[in-house]
DNA sequence: TCTGGGGTCCTAGGACCC
DNA sequence: TCTGGGGTCCTAGGACCC
């Protein structure tokens, strides 16, 4: 007798870590534990805004982006630090150490937090006990609190693990939407900002509820293809993986920065401009990389941004080009008006190892005629094992280790 | 007293080719 | 004389996230 057995889903964690950077001060430093703490630039150098803040600083309507200022108004006893990027890479990568104790098949999305998928983890417990263990072993080892979602798909993970915070452990399966995610308002939904929020209301569409309900060829007039997407995930439809290598590839790498005062002294500008492409040539060395697009980015003194981009006959990958394409950039686009920031992204990256070979492939091209080409695709194909034509990653990887050691160093860049 | 810096993805128009 | 329609590449800007 055949049983029908339901079709397996997936286990997805969303692991978030809570108020990330203020929480390592205070690990670091336990004299701080229980006040209200912030974590904000230089307002000096016009940097002033808060980057994160402890739960005790929300509690007084602290929030992040806001001027330090502002914030010292509605919390005048605010303890005020700088960021100690260097702190909050030593303890990301700890945490993911602890992750990876369970699976690797996690997909790091920021510095703080992480999916993980655990669907082939029944030997570890049930998916909530995992989920306990996790963040129970964070807070021991590291002294760090996180939040946690556990759901079918990433995007119920995630504002699973924003439902409760901080220290909090939230399942939301398919059957708990109708009363735990479509009564919030919209514009709490990953995804919906203020302006997508803003169009929303205009067909009147308040909660995640109305969006299930909208009609969806209304949907797409106003945020195209988005609009299909926002709806599906209302509805809990969400099939993108967990995808391991997602941190590998970077599309972009890129360096801005506000002076301390708008200027219109060229000499300063060099400065900086050459400060900005020493930077991204040092991390564009670091994950052995190169680009063929160079984007310029000028803030005006009024906070106008215009980007000014060029694609290169050749990638580059060292500081001269960068700054010499720079400079060029900013010579032929700057409209003479004081300029508040600058910035230096390398664009249409990849990594160099993938590049040697459409060079190869590029080289026989131009010199071979077809025949030829045919005969240098049988080359190839036997030099890099598979047809080059696809570009492929996987021979070259290292072995997936239970951590992989330096992918955060990478990631992270410095 | 104002509003950082790191990214990703999508859209839209013009150039160009067939 | 007038002029289709599809596809790709390049560039600029906008929305969003942490």
């Amino acid at each position: 007798m055949s049983k029908w057995y339901p079709k397996k889903g997936r286990v997805i964690l969303h692991v978030d870590m809570n108020s990330f950077y203020a929480s390592v001060e205070m690990a670091y430093q336990s004299s701080l534990k229980g006040k209200p703490l912030a974590i904000a630039g230089n307002p000096e150098e016009r940097k002033g805004i808060i980057i994160t803040s402890s739960y005790e600083a929300r509690a007084k309507g602290v929030k992040t982006t806001m001027p330090l200022w502002e914030a010292k108004r509605l919390c005048p006893e605010l303890i005020v630090m700088r960021p100690n990027f260097d702190r909050y890479r030593i303890a990301s990568k700890e945490m993911f150490k602890i992750l990876y104790e369970v699976t690797p098949y996690i997909q790091p999305v920021s510095i703080d937090e992480g999916y993980m998928d655990i669907t082939s983890c029944e030997d570890q417990g049930s998916p909530l006990a995992i989920a306990e263990r996790i963040q129970t072993k964070i807070l021991s080892q590291l002294d760090l609190p996180c939040s946690i979602g556990i759901a079918p798909n990433k995007f119920l993970a995630k504002m699973a693990s924003d439902m409760k915070k901080p220290l909090g452990i939230t399942v939301l399966r398919k059957r708990d939407l109708p009363y735990k995610l479509w009564p919030l308002p919209v514009a709490e939904m990953y995804g919906i900002g203020g302006k997508t929020a803003d169009k929303l209301k205009g067909i009147d569409v308040e909660t995640i509820g109305d969006l299930v309900e909208a009609d969806l060829f209304q949907l797409k007039r106003l945020l195209g293809i988005n609009g299909e997407r926002l709806q599906n995930r209302a509805k809990g439809i969400d099939p993108s993986p967990v995808d391991p290598d997602a941190i590998h590839d970077f599309k972009s790498i890129g360096s801005s920065e506000t002076l301390p005062h708008d200027t219109t002294d060229e000499t300063e500008i060099k400065k900086l401009l050459r400060h900005l492409a020493r930077n991204v040539a040092r991390r564009v060395k670091r994950k052995h990389a190169v680009g063929q697009t160079v984007q310029l980015m000028l803030r005006y003194h009024n906070r106008k941004t215009v980007t000014r981009s060029v694609k290169l006959p050749d990638y580059i990958e060292n500081e001269e080009d960068l700054f010499q394409t720079g400079v060029d950039l900013f010579e032929h686009n700057w409209n003479g008006e004081p300029i508040r920031l600058l910035g230096i992204t390398l664009q249409d990256v990849a990594e160099k190892k993938d590049i040697a070979k459409q060079l190869d492939l590029f080289t026989y091209e131009k010199e071979a005629s077809k025949e030829k080409l045919y005969v240098a695709i049988d080359q190839l194909t036997e030099k890099y094992g598979e047809n080059p034509f696809k570009r492929i990653k996987e021979q070259e990887e290292e072995p997936r280790t239970s951590f992989q050691k330096d992918f955060l160093d990478d990631y992270f860049h410095q």
